[in-house]
DNA sequence: GTCTATATAGGGATAGAC
DNA sequence: GTCTATCCCTATATAGAC
C-alpha cells in the first residue's frame, strides 16, 4: 500500500500497459514489490539500525537475493526507498496542491491523503527519521528536496487560495513543522491520536474561502 | 554546556559545597563531565549509530575506562544522559513554567531557555531522536516523561494565563509539536533559522496578558 | 533469482597490566 | 582510572552452487 502504481493497470491492451508502465514508471519489477517492506525496516530501526539480518526477515529474501536486486546494498536500497517515498508524495499530494483548480481543495486532499499514509499517526515520516540522523547527509537531495517541494507546493496553494505571500510561507512552515512534530510527539507518547488532533488544529488555521 | 552544575560552587565552605552539591545532585564525578559529551554522540548518530569508536573519539577515554566509569555500557550511557536531560529541563523550563508568580514570565522563559539549548536550531533534540528509533522501547519511562512533563507543565502556566483548560491542553501540544518538527525541518534543510522563526511564531500565539 | 557458505571488518564488552 | 589486547558476535558484502 502507499506505494507507487496501485492506480495502473486498468483498462489497456499489452502494449498500452506497457507505455502506461514506462510514462508513469510504475515498476512492477520483484524490486518494486520490496521498497514498501524496506520502508517499513528503515522507518522503524532507522537506517543504521536496519540491518540486513532485519531486512532478510522483514522480505522473507536471503542476503544473496538481496544484494543481487540491490547490487549497492544498504544506501541503494534507502535510496530507492526515497525515491518511492517522493514519487508518491509527489503524486499524491505536491501535485493535488499546486493543480487542483480549487485550492482549498488541494489542501484538504492533502491533509486527508497525509492522514492516510502515516496511518493516523501510527507510523512515523521515513524522511524525517533520515533527516535527524547522521544518515540526512547521505541522502541530502532526497531529504531536502522532500520538505522543501512539499513547503513550496503548500504556500503556493495557500496563496492561490487568498493568503498573502509572508502568511503563506509562515503557515506553510508551520503545518510542516507541526505534522512532523506531531508524529514524534505521537511515537514518544505511544498515542496516535495526538497527530490526529493536530493535523484537525492545523486544517482550521488555513483561512477558509471567502464567500 | 547547558548541562546540570554550571551554576554551583559559587560561595560555600568545604562543608557547605558538599551539602548544595548533594541537595542538587551536582555531580563532580568524572562521569559528570562526560555526560554532554556523550549526548552530543547520540544526538548526532542516533543510539544505534553512536559506536563506541565514535564515542572514543568524542570523549578522548578509551573502551576500558568507558566501562569502568560506565558498567552497563553503551545503554547505561544514553540513560545517564537522558536523565541529565530531563534534570537540566526540570530545573530551566518545567520549575519555572510550574513556578513562576507571572505565568508569562515563565513562559518566556521557556523559550528563551529553549532557544539556547537547541542552539537556536543548530542542535536537535535528543529525546526526539530516541523517540523515533527502536531506542524509544529501551528508554520508555524517559521519552515519554520528557514530553509529557513539559506539556503539563506549559498547559498549567497557560491556565494560569487566563486560558481555558481545552485551549490550554491543544496549545500546548501544538507549541510542543512545533517546535520539535521545526527541529526536524531545520536539520533536514541544515537551516537554523527555520527554527527560530518557529518559536517566534509559537510565542505569538500564546495569549497576551489582559489589562 | 534464490540459496548457503564464506570473507572481512567493526560492533560491544572484558581482562589484566600499569 | 587508564590503557592495550583480546574475545566473541554481528555487521556488510561477496562467491559460487543450484
Amino acid at each position: 500500500m502507499a506505494g507507487a502504481g496501485a492506480a495502473s493497470g486498468r483498462r489497456a491492451g499489452a502494449f498500452g500497459r506497457a507505455v502506461l508502465k514506462r510514462a508513469q514508471k510504475t515498476d512492477t519489477s520483484p524490486r518494486a514489490a520490496l521498497l514498501p517492506k524496506l520502508g517499513e525496516v528503515f522507518r522503524t530501526y532507522g537506517y543504521e539500525g536496519a540491518s540486513l539480518t532485519l531486512i532478510t526477515a522483514a522480505t522473507g529474501l536471503g542476503k544473496g537475493s538481496l544484494y543481487h536486486l540491490f547490487p549497492g546494498g544498504k544506501q541503494q536500497m534507502a535510496a530507492e526507498v526515497l525515491t518511492e517515498i517522493d514519487q508518491w508524495f509527489e503524486r499524491e499530494v505536491f501535485a493535488p496542491l499546486r493543480d487542483s483548480a480549487e485550492p482549498h481543495a488541494g489542501i484538504a486532499h492533502m491533509f486527508r491523503a497525509t492522514d492516510d499514509y502515516f496511518r493516523s499517526g501510527r507510523r512515523v515520516c521515513l524522511v524525517g527519521v533520515f533527516a535527524l540522523g547522521a544518515a540526512r547527509d547521505e541522502f541530502t537531495d532526497a531529504v531536502q528536496g522532500y520538505f522543501d517541494r512539499w513547503r513550496e507546493a503548500l504556500a503556493q496553494a495557500l496563496r492561490r487560495a487568498g493568503q498573502a505571500r509572508a502568511e503563506a510561507m509562515e503557515l506553510s512552515e508551520d503545518i510542516l513543522a507541526g505534522m512532523q512534530g506531531a508524529l514524534v510527539l505521537a511515537r514518544a507518547a505511544d498515542d496516535h491520536k495526538i497527530f490526529s488532533r493536530a493535523l484537525k488544529r492545523m486544517a482550521e488555521r488555513v483561512p477558509k474561502r471567502v464567500g
